[in-house]
DNA sequence: AAAACCTGTTTGACATATCAAACATCTACA
DNA sequence: TGTAGATGTTTGATATGTCAAACAGGTTTT
């Protein structure tokens, strides 16, 4: 009725170029944040000739910065983009995995799949609930428990 | 590294059939759920030519079926495609308002973008937390204030 | 009956995302 | 030094999903 599915498209950022971002970071970890076309494509199991493309659109919306060898980075946009998204996925997973005990490979799955798409404030409010009911407050640690408990019902 | 990422891609449906499923759901419920191009394309927000041709993609996959009127109807397959959806969407937006007090809108742009993704038994788990923290169990009751305290720190 | 309106489909365009294959260029190594 | 391998780009294909516009029928209004 609304249209607030088509908020759906409205994203950031592609699930693709989520995780191209996340690829330059991890692949450029060990070279000053540096990462070629080819590592970039061997992380994401995705041919040389898809990343060429992709960067393409990248490089054009800032996110990325070439130097004189064909290498990228991710400029301060970019890393901005790819940290809040690393941040939500491990926020997710948390949640799945340590508090509703959803299977590690499965809370991969899910997290990977939603991570680029939950907005920054539910991420921020997932976040602190985690914190909460993991830290060493009573109420937390019981309440915890006794889901435990409710589940083997 | 992994291509679990991979498998964002390996979804039983896109967001867009997700929703196209729903619109005929509910266009459809006062009419024995029968629904018409037209009612489904003003539902959804998109032209009628788009809401045809993805019909054509949706009608082979057997989720719909279709009368001598071109009206089209769910399937089993497609119904509970659609139920399984819509009940993942509710799980997932009553947590977010109702435990970890993300904003009405918010929770519902967010758990729409969402519900076709996460998966069954991440959607079970999700159910059983709320469904428990949301009881009156005492433990729970106690958690959740405390939680509302703590996030106001 | 005629005109206006509503419906569903098709076409051509565009955007994103992927592949395989061909190419050009570099690099390494023998 | 010459050949083999690695790298990056481009092209042509496919798939999904969207729009606007044109078209063909059907229904309603006048
Ligand atoms: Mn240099
Ligand atoms: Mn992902
Ligand atoms: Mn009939
Ligand atoms: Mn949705």
């Amino acid at each position: 009725m609304t249209d607030t599915w088509k908020e759906f498209e409205a994203n950031e950022v592609t699930h693709s170029v989520a995780h191209h971002l996340v690829a330059i970071h991890e692949v450029g970890r060990e070279y000053g944040g540096w990462a070629r076309v080819s590592d970039i494509a061997r992380w994401l199991g995705i041919t040389r000739g898809s990343v060429s493309i992709n960067l393409r659109n990248i490089k054009t919306r800032g996110l990325v910065i070439e130097d004189e060898h064909r290498q990228v980075k991710l400029s301060e946009e970019g890393l901005k983009i790819a940290q809040a998204i690393m941040a939500k996925k491990a926020a997710v997973k948390a949640f799945l995995r340590d508090v509703i005990n959803v299977p590690e490979e499965q809370a991969e799955i899910d997290s990977c799949k939603v991570e680029h798409l939950i907005s920054h404030s539910t991420g921020e409010n997932l976040l602190r609930f985690i914190t909460f009911l993991t830290s060493d407050n009573p109420a937390a640690r019981e309440a915890l428990s006794q889901f435990r408990k409710f589940e083997d019902r």
